[in-house]
DNA sequence: AAATTGGGGAAGCTCC
DNA sequence: TGGAGCTTCCCCAATT
């Protein structure tokens, strides 16, 4: 098991890291509308005014006492879960408005799509979830899916993003193969099981469900990504540390897969 | 043995 | 118009 002082640390690493990244995207990103969000709101709207909305299901653009129907929440606001499931939240309060900086009003204009990983964050924090998708060890960013209702929550996803046809499990965990080779979650060896980049998790905790953050690749530039190389090692050398300071580091084979030249010529995290 | 889960190739779609 | 990020389909392997 790691030591405190050393997650301590390598905390503070990434907070830092992090304000650096968050300040240059305030200075310099768009951020786009959930347009297809709205569309899904139409659509519920449309089809059955009586649902019963989980912010996971439906996001949190809509609340249901506000009366705003299909306003586009702003980045301004406290968590937009504590509109509509306000005892949801497994911190037991609102977010605090910290978390959700205020932006200026140009950048709110517009949001980028949503992320399915943004979505699974978003899910893991709403009650309503709880029955489809759980943390295993929120503080090394794993989960996972609950067998007996991982396909309500798929459904869920692709309603939200307006998809032609009905979202699976078998499709989400397709998507969910593919950030393995971009590092921003990877498949744990536990079944149904997955984990959070922990950069990814950084970011997602400070800012809230927005998309407009940068990818693992932006946010470690120096850091080779390479799709080609071995899937455990996909995201490089810091995922090296990563897992070996949470659970689960038994489980994989990284040993001999990160131990590659390339695998460590790159950023080493300084304890 | 059957069901479930995991994995990946490949083509297609939408959005930026 | 090209790339990113899925989505969809399909098939197969491993695990339960």
């Amino acid at each position: 098991m790691p030591s405190t002082a050393n997650m301590g640390s390598l905390d503070n690493d990434i907070n830092q890291d992090f304000q650096d990244a968050i300040d240059v995207m305030q200075r310099h990103s768009e951020i786009l509308c959930y347009d297809t969000d709205i569309k899904y709101y139409e659509t519920l709207r449309s089809h059955d005014s009586s649902m019963t909305y989980s912010p996971s299901c439906y996001h949190s653009c809509y609340t249901p006492h506000s009366g705003t129907p299909g306003t586009p929440c702003e980045w301004g606001e406290a968590s937009p879960w504590s509109h509509v499931v306000p005892e949801a939240s497994p911190w037991g309060t609102p977010e605090p408005p910290a978390l959700y900086p205020v932006l200026p009003e140009r950048l709110r204009k517009v949001r980028k799509k949503l992320r399915l990983y943004e979505y699974l964050h978003e899910a893991l924090h709403d009650a309503a979830m709880g029955d489809s998708i759980q943390w295993t060890d929120r503080g090394s960013g794993t989960f996972h899916f609950i067998s007996k209702n991982k396909e309500k929550l798929a459904e869920c996803w692709g309603q939200r993003k307006g998809n032609r046809k009905a979202m699976t499990y078998q499709k989400m965990a397709r998507a969910l193969r593919n950030y393995s080779r971009t590092g921003e979650i990877i498949k744990v060896r536990r079944k149904l099981t997955y984990q959070f980049n922990p950069l990814i998790l950084q970011r997602l905790g400070t800012m809230g469900v927005s998309s407009s953050g940068p990818s693992v690749q932006e946010l470690l530039p120096h850091q080779q990504v390479p799709s080609e190389q071995g899937y455990y090692c996909s995201a490089g050398p810091d995922w090296h540390s990563w897992y070996g300071q949470y659970p689960y580091q038994g489980e994989y084979d990284l040993t001999a897969a990160l131990t590659s030249p390339d695998s460590l010529k790159t950023h080493v995290p300084s304890e």
